[in-house]
DNA sequence: GTTTGTGAATAGTTTCACAGCA
DNA sequence: TGCTGTGAAACTATTCACAAAC
């Protein structure tokens, strides 16, 4: 093996494959080869082994991946062994959802802090998670937050961002329908939802 | 122009263009030029034209893009001018937060219909869609409803998947964090926020 | 002067086919 | 025999540069 940058391309679908490997790990199994774990997570073979070969070589021939080495090497590549913290601003509806949202622990991460304007919410408890004020939030620099989830209305949502900046946050993972500008150290990931339905309809027959 | 098909990528765009187009639009713009949507939305402006240019010289030099024509066309090629209608499966979290979240209309959706399993829920209404028996889901054949939301936990989403393809759904948008194996003729999408918010500690500097 | 539309160059990604190892 | 790892080929997408249009 040899020396490559990860793919953009691979590094998105790293997660996937995680997901999948810690899947087959808690049912006890510890290899899978290439062609088995595709068939559960409806990729291809070929494109596993490609991916895999860009962070050494831990396949046995004939037998699979070891599954434990593979979530511990995936683990480390995207950085989720140190137990990433996270921040959420805004506690409306998706807000909640997301405190509520068992599928973080998987990758390791915790929500640490929420955040919300509304004095009815400031002071409150969700999902474990206490709410406090929104004016607050440039403080959490001295708290070890890398991570902030903004989940703010449209209008607020660019506040937000430099206010995380500011803050010293790494990373945004931004819910608000609207690009979001921030320096370039910072790394933004938007997931606009209604965005993603509206591409449905060009890929469907008829209608 | 010559004929071209549109790029999957490019098609993945056009949701975001829209979305800027109808931003002006709404202000009284009537031109915008590709410089300037691009330094809106975070894009490129020769990303934008090339993009515009696989379907249609519609663009004046000196002047830009009509956003009527724009948008009207983008909406036509995505088929969102058909006003798609949707139906949600689970009404939880984050099926609650999808019902009142107002950024679907600006693609002219509609949820049309909600189901859930839970005998507490069933007959209430929720953000004004009444929500009905899951055990009814299969009839929803006569409703002309076209696309399909999975928002139900993980164990229950490949079910829900058969239902919906039986039903007739020809476009799936999945938030549960699994793959959902459907015809080839079924387009599905799938959001998983975890896994996004899993990529984003590796483009983070230090930690 | 400004801005589009696009061919050509570059970059990135997927797919294939198969040598080589267990 | 079964499966990995990878070079090469095929494909797809982005970026550039500039002629033509207003």
């Amino acid at each position: 093996m040899r020396y490559h940058k990860i793919p953009d391309e691979t590094v998105r679908r790293l997660p996937v494959y995680l997901r999948g490997a810690i899947h087959l790990s808690q049912q006890g199994v510890e290899h899978v080869s290439s062609a088995h774990l595709a068939g559960l997570l409806g990729v291809k073979p070929w494109q596993i082994r490609k991916d895999f070969s860009y962070f050494g070589d831990f396949g046995t021939p004939g037998v699979g991946y070891p599954l434990e080495s593979l979530i511990k090497q995936i683990n480390k590549i995207l950085r989720l062994d140190s137990g990433p913290r996270a921040v959420l601003v805004g506690v409306g509806n998706l807000g909640s959802a997301l405190l509520a949202f068992p599928g973080f622990r998987m990758y390791g991460f915790e929500i640490a802090a929420a955040f919300d304007t509304d004095k009815r919410k400031i002071g409150r408890t969700k999902s474990g998670v206490p709410i406090e004020d929104v004016a607050q939030l440039r403080r959490i620099r001295r708290r070890r937050i890398g991570l902030g989830i903004i989940a703010v209305p449209e209008a607020a949502a660019q506040e937000t961002a430099a206010t995380l900046v500011e803050a010293g946050i790494k990373g945004i993972l931004n819910f608000s329908p609207c690009y979001i500008a921030v320096p370039k150290r910072v790394k933004v990931i938007t997931i606009d939802i209604a965005m993603d339905l509206a591409r449905l309809p060009y890929y469907m027959p008829s209608s």
